[in-house]
RNA sequence: GCCCAUAUAGCUCAGUCGGUAGAGCACUUCCUUGGUAAGGAAGAGGUCACCGGUUCAAUUCCGGUUAUGGGCUCCA
């Protein structure tokens, strides 16, 4: 006699076991109607889900906040159906729910194409209008694989393997299609009625470059068609910030073929690039930091010794000369051993913090290559702490802090956070892996920061923070990091003498905040859609004519702004104030500033911001101090 | 690197069922001197990414290469 109690706290009393389709059907028709499932003591179920006893129940239909997992992951199945349909030799393998939306792996022997996923695409609106009925079923594992190796699916069975063995094996069937799943679904497809089908991919089998190549679908679901029209619009617009897009619209960088991966940046983009890096500069020397230079290339042997050869050989550009072969180098930190190595030092001298901008070379993969987010050529703001073990805690809640300071001044909060733990292909001891990702997590928790872990994806010689954002369409991209490294100073012959007059090895922390300038320009642009806070845009400010007659006074305008040390420029063009006014807005120029001749008269000019907002006449001196005022304030002008 | 798609004027794109191409914007010149998101006219501008093949003829069809885009894998 099970007692079920509702969301409104009423309860009813049942003579024996219901389901949740029959106490949704007990309420109302209506209900019952658009029940997809049924959250029994906070667990999400079928519709179709037995309840033996008490327990409270939320009936969830497409307005609830379960309802889009549900609906995606059963439109994943809808998807698979019709591709057995249309491609019967398809075999099916996984088909899970992702950020907005799912996709499904298929094994075929050809690629799918943009007119088989419209074929599909129709197949499935068809199987919908037929309003099939899902239904679920437990079966043993070793009638499982029975079912499905009967069925030609080679995949499927070796899932029902990697099932846990205290798990039961369910599986769903709707019309002629069954499928492995752990569920749940909504009870019938006639509930699936706002999809679409949006990419076609290849996706290696279990994600492993080694295994066959898969044909993924990927697709999103909404609980109408309203919701999905909405966000396809989103992403439209989301695109449209696209640092590939913008950084063409405002003339700030270019790619190019005989140069792949490597950025030429145009005169506005550097302007960016250069505000930065000062920043940084400046940033950096307060926190402790020597700025130095490294060498561009370096002989091989340092990154046979360093190990970076053995792990990256391959991925290294490399210089021969007659008798000789070098590396350009991918990445700083062998070359701050050899300075810190030079000179003996002592454990006063801890920490030592270096800093540089590096340049550095990687061939990364072509498929890898991303705009000017993943390149060939980058800058890191690299950094290096030289330090005794005791000082990696604090060091690490310093550089937490550090980077913090300066997102903020870049107007970024949503920083993610994850701790990259010890790979299976490493150097140094497990005690000193022990201790360092110790040192990291503790450094975490000691901030109150919400970390996620991530097993085995630490660098080869010690485990790091990723410190991440997103960019225009929700992909995140690392930008800072922490990493511990007892191994390469060792190997690099690098020590300090201790306050007994003994060597000891330092530990060092590689870091970084921006990561790379190139990646994080890209955010910048994607995250401001362009219209970088003042501090930051290229052309700060664009003092325009009326007529020719107020020309000489516009220029010499412009000339007092940019002794004042700003970004600004004249324009003199015979066009009408209107079309000027357009043109400077779409390049995200902060401040418009118009004289005419009774600007002239009063040794002023007329101010406008980008957002069209009017703000009056000033003086050149009031203007002046205004944006002067404003560029020392960084960040807090975020505008988007 | 792997799977798929794409590559036409400076930009955004159209087009050619195989007969060497077009628009808008931008550019140049001229007219216009106009007060806050596009004033008007004329002109110039393309080895249709590159290399091969088929063909009387290839920008178009086929193959390859390169680059770009979306994923996968990788990311010191």
């Amino acid at each position: 006699m099970p007692v079920i109690t509702l969301p409104d706290g009423s309860s009813r009393q049942y003579p024996k076991a219901v389901t949740v389709m029959d106490v949704a059907a007990d309420i109302g028709p209506g209900l019952a109607k658009a029940t997809l499932a049924g959250l029994v003591d906070g667990k999400l179920v079928d519709a179709s889900h037995s309840i033996e006893q008490d327990a409270s129940l939320s009936v969830v239909t497409n307005k609830s906040d379960e309802a889009l997992p549900l609906l995606r992951h059963s439109t994943a199945h809808l998807m698979a159906q019709a591709v057995k349909q249309l491609f019967p030799s398809a075999q099916v393998t996984i088909g899970p729910v992702i950020d907005n939306g799912f996709f499904y792996d298929f094994a075929f022997e050809r690629s799918f194409t943009p007119e088989d996923m419209a074929a599909i695409e129709a197949r499935m609106g068809e199987l919908v209008d037929q309003a099939i009925p899902i239904t679920r079923s437990e079966v043993g594992r070793d009638e499982a694989v029975q079912f499905f190796s009967k069925l030609g699916e080679d995949y499927k069975p070796e899932i029902i393997e990697s099932i846990p063995g205290d798990e039961t094996v369910s599986l769903y069937e709707q019309g002629d299609f069954t499928d492995l799943c752990r569920g749940p679904h909504v009870p019938n497809t006639r509930h699936l009625k706002a999809f679409k089908l949006t990419k076609l991919a290849g996706a290696y089998w279990r994600g492993d470059s080694d295994n066959a190549m898969l044909q993924r679908i990927y697709g999103t679901a909404f609980a109408n068609p309203k919701e999905l029209k909405t966000h396809l619009h989103n992403l439209a617009e989301a695109e449209k910030r696209d640092h590939r897009r913008v950084g063409k619209q405002l003339d700030l960088f270019h790619l190019q073929e005989e140069a792949p991966g490597m950025v030429f940046w145009h005169p506005r983009g550097w302007a960016i690039y250069l505000a930065v890096e000062s920043y940084m500069r400046e940033q950096q020397r307060r926190h402790g930091y020597e700025e130095i230079r490294t060498p561009q290339i370096v002989d091989f042997s340092l990154w046979e010794r360093s190990g970076h050869a053995d792990k990256f050989g391959d991925d290294m550009f490399t210089v021969e000369t007659d008798d000789r072969k070098y590396a350009v180098k991918p990445m700083n930190c062998p070359c701050h051993v050899q300075v810190f190595n030079q000179g003996l030092k002592s454990y006063r001298d801890l920490p030592l913090r270096m800093s540089e901008f590096g340049s550095c070379h990687r061939n990364e993969m072509s498929g890898a290559l991303h705009g000017i987010m993943r390149v060939r050529a980058f800058t890191q703001d690299d950094g290096h702490v030289f330090c005794t073990e005791q000082q990696i805690q604090q060091e690490v809640g310093e550089f937490i802090d550090f980077l913090h300071a300066v997102y903020k001044d870049f107007g970024f909060d949503e920083v993610i956070y994850r701790l990259s733990t010890r790979p299976p292909n490493r150097v140094g001891s497990d005690e000193a892996w022990d201790k360092s990702e110790k040192a990291l997590a503790e450094a975490l928790d000691a901030k109150g920061l919400p970390w996620k872990e991530l097993p085995g994806e630490g660098a080869f010689y010690g485990p790091k923070i990723e410190f991440s954002l997103k960019d225009c369409i929700g992909r995140v991209w690392q930008l800072g990091t922490m990493q511990v490294d007892f191994a390469m100073p060792g190997r690099l012959d690098a020590s300090y003498v201790d306050e007994h007059g003994m060597r000891q090895v330092p530990v060092m922390l590689h870091r970084a905040i921006l990561g790379s300038f190139e990646r994080f320009i890209g955010i910048l642009i994607e995250n401001f859609e362009g219209k970088l806070p003042l501090w930051l845009s290229p052309v700060q400010a664009v003092v325009m004519n009326i007529t020719d007659k107020q020309s000489p006074f516009v220029e010499q305008v412009a000339k007092v702004l940019q002794n004042s040390g700003l970004r600004a420029e004249s324009d003199l063009r015979n066009e009408k104030i209107g079309f000027k006014i357009r043109e400077w807005t779409l390049q995200r120029v902060p401040y418009l500033l118009v004289a005419g001749d009774r600007e002239v008269e009063s040794g002023s000019v007329a101010v406008r911001t980008r957002e069209g907002k009017d703000l009056g006449v000033m003086t050149i001196e009031e203007l002046t101090e205004r944006l002067k005022n404003e560029v020392n304030r960084l960040g807090e002008s975020k505008t988007s």
